[in-house]
DNA sequence: CTCATTCTCTGACTAAGGTCAGAGAATGAC
DNA sequence: GTCATTCTCTGACCTTAGTCAGAGAATGAG
């Protein structure tokens, strides 16, 4: 990374922060303290009433804060408290209609905001900046994923091994069956035999990717997978390269997999990384094309 | 303005906010508050020492506030307060050796900071990232321009008439006399007789055009410049729109101007922006183009 | 029934950011 | 020299955001 890009990423960070910082913490706000706006907010993102529990640990709050708040917002009639009816220790809030009121105002205020930065700007250019803010919050969304390596049970993990699965006997003709793939078993995905990546987004599993790695034996990536809503943020090529990364600090000359002829973005995938194709090196059943690269390939 | 660049502009709003605010408020901050890191930066940004005023205009404080976070960072030795030399009532503020120090070590965290933001990603999608914030940069920036009619004599005014008569007087191989121009006086350039915009960025004036209103006659464009620094905003283009729908709303039937022909971009702006050339209507001595748009012809 | 736990609420407290009304010193116009 | 003005500082005050240590009610395990 360049100085350059350093540089930029600052002097956006300013002028954005000017613009719309500002924007989001006072003018969202207007009239409504900020705590008080963001828990708005919340409550209305459905209709039906919220455990307080919930909403404390979704926005992160401090217990005695949240009763603040809440006691302020009920003061002000938007929203009712009652008790939670399997549980009288759990509190439920839902917004009154003034509440539902209030928030579409705040709302209207945010569009208000928005649509005046973009009222200077020719058409033309207001499509230009709305190309480019897209592009920055998909790229910084991307940026915002973390890759943890989980045990092959852990929840999240699980998640995505059973979407995978479903993923794949919907796009193979013949259907699949995750037991039937050559996979011996979940150890082979758990240290000190392999491992198991875990990409999140605010915590949600958006993907995954496994290797095997087995003495003396090239390494081996199985179930590389994304989850559809967080594809076009180059999340598999984050994923195979970490991989590869560590398939090679683990020792292996090169790393192998297997795809299916119906995966054909993963194939363009493998060959655009540096992959070439090689004869079957196992038996899968689901596999038709067989890649392998070497590890001193790697960019 | 379509509701989709609203959506846009909100939600773009919404994940730089909560991945860049937030760092400036808070990291930048680290352990210094953010006033006080804020002050400290812009203490730092040249070596010499600032009058207190100038820095509270600058930053838009209290008096009272300002005062109190000087005594909180001479309190911890960073910046050293002393009576202004001709003007014992203004006290002027620098930076000591430790506040310099301090300064480094924000700007450090703050480069940290950038380069954590990038560091997921790959060099290409890091470009990618880096060119989309300085369109959105860009742009942002040129969406917070603002025009306003000033008299030709305002302070901001007679510099964009300073600056284009120097950047002409530099262009042009016989030079400029911003005398010996067709414009009988500066009154052409005052109600009720025509008028004067002046753009410009954060108070900084950056640009300008004049529009002459004679009764029952064409209007006519004057004078339109653009800070060199401030080019590529699209500036020129606002200010000639913005110069036509005053002439429009004036009663007159068309809009009129001249040009040099060493001005080229000029030229193509005015062909671009639907005027058509027609012969001379006036002896301008430095003019080789005329050009006309009708009002009825404006986007 | 007992007891540990869970959940909410209250009171006490802190830090930061900020506003407002003067006080006091210096200055400039006359 | 007088007097209005300018500039800084101080004290009093306010709101927001947040933390922490319990108290008190309800619940579930034993």
């Amino acid at each position: 990374m360049t100085k350059e890009q350093v540089e930029q990423v600052r002097r956006f960070s300013r002028t954005t922060a000017e613009r719309i910082g500002v924007l989001h913490e006072h003018h969202l706000g207007g009239t409504r303290p900020y705590g008080q706006a963001r828990l708005l907010w919340q409550l209305g993102d459905d209709g039906g009433p919220h455990d307080v529990r919930t909403v404390r640990d979704r926005l992160g709050l401090d217990s005695g804060y949240l009763s603040r708040l809440l006691r302020a917002l009920e003061g002000d009639g938007l929203v009712a408290l009652a008790p939670h009816p399997d549980d009288r220790r759990v509190r439920t809030v839902r917004l009154t209609e003034a509440g539902r009121r209030e928030r579409a105002r705040l709302d209207e205020r945010s569009d208000a905001h928005a649509a005046a930065l973009l009222a200077p700007l020719s058409p033309d250019r207001r499509t230009e900046l709305t190309d480019a803010m897209a592009k920055v919050e998909r790229l910084l969304t991307a940026a915002t994923v973390t890759l943890d390596p989980l045990d092959p049970d852990h929840p999240d993990a699980a998640y995505c091994l059973r979407a995978y699965a479903a993923e794949l006997a919907e796009l193979f003709a013949e259907g699949f069956d995750l037991a039937a793939s050559l996979l011996p078993d979940p150890e082979a995905l758990r240290a000190p035999r392999g491992l198991f990546l875990v990409a999140r987004l605010h915590g949600e599993p958006v993907g995954c990717g496994g290797l095997k790695l087995p003495p003396g034996a090239p390494a081996e990536i199985k179930r590389l997978w994304v989850r559809p809503s967080a594809r076009g943020l180059g999340l598999a090529r984050r994923l195979l390269a970490e991989l590869e990364e560590r398939a090679a600090r683990h020792g292996a000359g090169a790393v192998r997999l297997d795809t299916h002829r119906a995966l054909t973005a993963a194939t363009r995938l493998y060959r655009e990384s540096g992959y070439t194709e090689v004869p079957a090196f196992n038996d899968e059943p689901y596999a038709h094309h067989w890649f392998e690269k070497r590890t001193g390939d790697m960019a």
